[in-house]
DNA sequence: TAGATTGTTAATCGATTAACAATC
DNA sequence: TAGATTGTTAATCGATTAACAATC
């Protein structure tokens, strides 16, 4: 019988894993906690297992992949095995299959239903995001409060008042939110979606986001990027390394 | 005299910073790794002190500040002792102190010119993203293959062919790229960049890049943040927790 | 069978947390 | 001085790397 330690993920709360071994047990409900880089590096697994697929490849090895990805093959290996055993001995991956088994640990086997609050440029951008799409996720709502972008058409969604947004959410079944918005309402507008039934928001805007504790809530920080190319820049190795 | 330990950060590359003793000894060049973790919060400090500072606070104290980013006091503190000791025992930090001491840390001094290929509407709003000219990022190129879209004003710049791109880059001594293009160019898009000067990269297409060891690129993935919403949304904990 | 490659356990490395002496 | 808060060292925790037995 399998058993994992009981942690805790301060940072971004608790998951429970379910492991149901083999022999005929009550099936039992063990939690078991991935930590957040094995979850981010799932996705990069996935997109270039999509990639090897379009090109006819069939079978991958952990080292070949990590050679793509640039990370190593335990690595690959180890992650996976937070999952179970997918691949085979002497063998590789089944490229397909081991895409179908990461679609659904990430849970893209449904299509996410998705509303964006602030059509600037970044929410428009987003909004016919073709990464998006592939791997799923279906934008459903765009909300603005600016009347000149009120009812135009982006990508066959029409841009909706945001004052209807709790509503639309709801009728729609939304599920996960986008925020780009301006940081001084990006609260206002993710309660609003909360009220609605999100339960997921990602949000651009740089501002710690209160919310109650079973919203997911994750924060992307465009200028942390640019700041950190600035340190390494500033910082650089000398020219006889 | 301080010794720290010769470390190597894997995914990164290495650094070097110079530790100069207060005693009149030779100026030491000694090797110090600073994690990306920390590199990732310092622009974190840095912001929410711009905001202490509007507010008219002349101090803070690590306690206060972590509970408003929502990181530790220890971690904070941690933190910026990578780098010297800021703070005052028994009072706390000067902000305003502080603030230029993340300034100089992460190099944000100078006025860093950057260039961003793809002007789709996520180069468009990056273009004009308050925040990167709020931390002292520039942005004095862009360049784009549509006709459509070459001769425009984007935020007070004309796009330009990309086929000058190198030439401009040169020209204007732009320093960071940023690449919105589509994943399919995006190395060709580099490579350019690369040859008219440019030492820092910020890539948004979900592409590994093959660039020289001397130019440092940093991968903005923007369905990864997605990603980890739908696994989270899936695996969420039971009710009764 | 021999060669290849996984899955898993153990070792290492690094980052975070805790504790507390120093000192404002 | 007493209270507060830093800077630093030690302890803990967690993630990555290494090694190798299992097995295709």
């Amino acid at each position: 019988m399998f058993m994992y330690a009981v942690n805790f993920n301060r940072t971004e709360g608790r998951l429970i894993y379910k492991l149901c071994e083999a022999r005929k047990e009550p099936i039992m409900r063990q939690k078991k906690v991935i930590s957040d880089a094995v979850i981010e590096r799932l996705p990069l697994y996935y997109r270039d297992l999509l990639l090897l697929q379009d090109a006819g490849i069939d079978i991958i090895s952990s080292e070949k992949l990590g050679e793509r990805l640039g990370i190593t093959p335990e690595q690959i290996r180890k992650d996976l095995t937070c999952f179970g055993a997918f691949g085979k001995k002497g063998v590789g991956y089944y490229v397909s299959e081991l895409g179908q088994q990461i679609v659904e640990i990430i849970g893209l086997q449904q299509h996410w239903k998705v509303g964006i609050a602030g059509i600037g440029h970044l929410g428009w951008a987003l909004a016919n995001y073709k990464t998006f799409g592939r791997l799923g996720f279906r934008t459903e709502g765009l909300f603005d409060v600016d009347h000149r972008i009120i009812g135009q058409n982006v990508g066959g969604i029409v841009v909706t008042p945001i004052s209807e947004m709790e509503e639309t959410i709801r009728r729609a079944g939304i599920q996960i939110g986008i925020i780009t918005t301006p940081a001084s309402v990006a609260q206002q507008v993710a309660d609003q979606m909360v009220a609605g039934g999100i339960r997921g928001i990602l949000s651009f805007a740089p501002i710690r986001l209160n919310l109650p504790p079973h919203v997911y809530v994750f924060r992307e920080d465009l200028s942390i990027g640019l700041s950190r190319i600035s340190y390494y820049l500033t910082n650089k190795p000398e020219q006889d390394e």
